[in-house]
DNA sequence: CAGGCAATAATTTGATCATATTGTTGATGC
DNA sequence: GCATCAACAATATGATCAAATTATTGCCTG
């Protein structure tokens, strides 16, 4: 819910409220929002509220300067081992993006670049890395998914085609530069979003 | 406990354990456990059980590189914002660390050094690099104190004295090559210690 | 009609308990 | 003497409950 933004920056969060929501018992919703907390994906705020955290401009300037590192670094390993088979998933992957992007499905949008970039980072083969970048998109999840939603039509060209041809090709500089792209152009589209509509701090 | 390494990798962790260990309630000690298992300090195998993970050398140059990447970047921040009393604060920190170094105390070396390095996240005013790095940290802290415990001697020169003059002088790029330099050396320490007698992975 | 205060409702927190799962110990059979 | 299996002990898990804290509602006063 966090990942996939169906909680909206500034939402509060309640033990209850979500056990009966999920139909869990509320022992492991406590100890979800706990897990999330850790992770900064959620936020307590002093007087025992929890909510999801309001994204700020210079959060989105860490966000994208660490991604603008990670990714490509990761994309530059995954390169090194990835096999044919591997990039075969991928392909498959970004084929269900663009469906989702062509039927303007938001929510499976956000599902299939997600898993896009996950795999890739599993091809990396660097768990610890991989959890920093994950990390990341579980914190900027909700905000993605409010600037999305905004859009009168989900046109968000990403890099991906370039990355796999690299990979493909064995180009290790090629596929970095490839995500390094594909981090920055997206989030310039964020920014120029919040920025003529910047409803969202 | 983890992040100085009271806890050494693979030592079990039970909540009763801690519990009675430490005065606690079960459910504090319960909570805390999951916390930690969500940032990677402690691990969950399968069977119920925890642990602190094993170490192992693709998980160095994992943290290597990150911090190689992390700590510089945000040293050249910490530059640019810092007050001259910022930069006191920061001196009488490295004077405890030396001393801590002199009188040969592990665990307080591990205490300052973790302290003058989160002070200059602090500095860089970037919260999310920041728990990022420190989560690094959090991961390493026990294979860090079992090396320094193995040392006949404390001999861990720093470059902590270049950062300082660095910042008092404004010299981003100095101040960041100081740093990347004492992340470097640093693990290279670690890495020889644990070439010399790797007892643990 | 507005502002402050009291009472109520909602929520978190930490403890306790029943259950299930896992690891260990001891006994039995080969 | 060793392997196998059963009984037991230890532990985690999720539910439930009492206490404390906080928010909200309604009432009273100026």
């Amino acid at each position: 819910m966090v990942l996939f933004g169906d909680l909206a920056p500034g939402d509060a969060v309640t033990i209850q409220g979500l056990s009966q929501e999920l139909n869990a018992g509320v022992t492991p919703v406590r100890e979800a929002i706990r897990r999330l907390i850790a992770e900064g994906a959620l936020e307590f705020q002093g007087n025992r509220r929890v909510c999801v955290p309001e994204t700020t401009l210079a959060h989105i300037d860490e966000f994208v300067t660490a991604r603008q590192w990670l990714d490509p670094h990761m994309a530059r390993l995954a390169t090194r081992r990835a096999s044919r088979y591997d990039i075969k998933d991928l392909e498959r992957i970004d084929k269900d993006l663009d469906r989702a992007i062509a039927r303007n499905d938001i929510r499976a949008y956000m599902e299939r670049n997600f898993q896009f970039h996950h795999q890739v980072y599993v091809l990396a083969d660097t768990p610890i890395l991989a959890a920093l970048a994950e990390g990341l998109w579980l914190r900027f999840g909700p905000l993605l998914r409010v600037v999305c939603a905004r859009m009168v039509a989900l046109d968000l060209p990403d890099r991906h085609q370039e990355l796999l041809e690299a990979m493909a090709a064995k180009d290790e500089d090629a596929a970095a530069n490839a995500f390094w792209e594909d981090v920055t152009q997206g989030m310039d589209q964020v920014r120029a979003a919040l920025h003529t509509d910047p409803r969202d701090l």
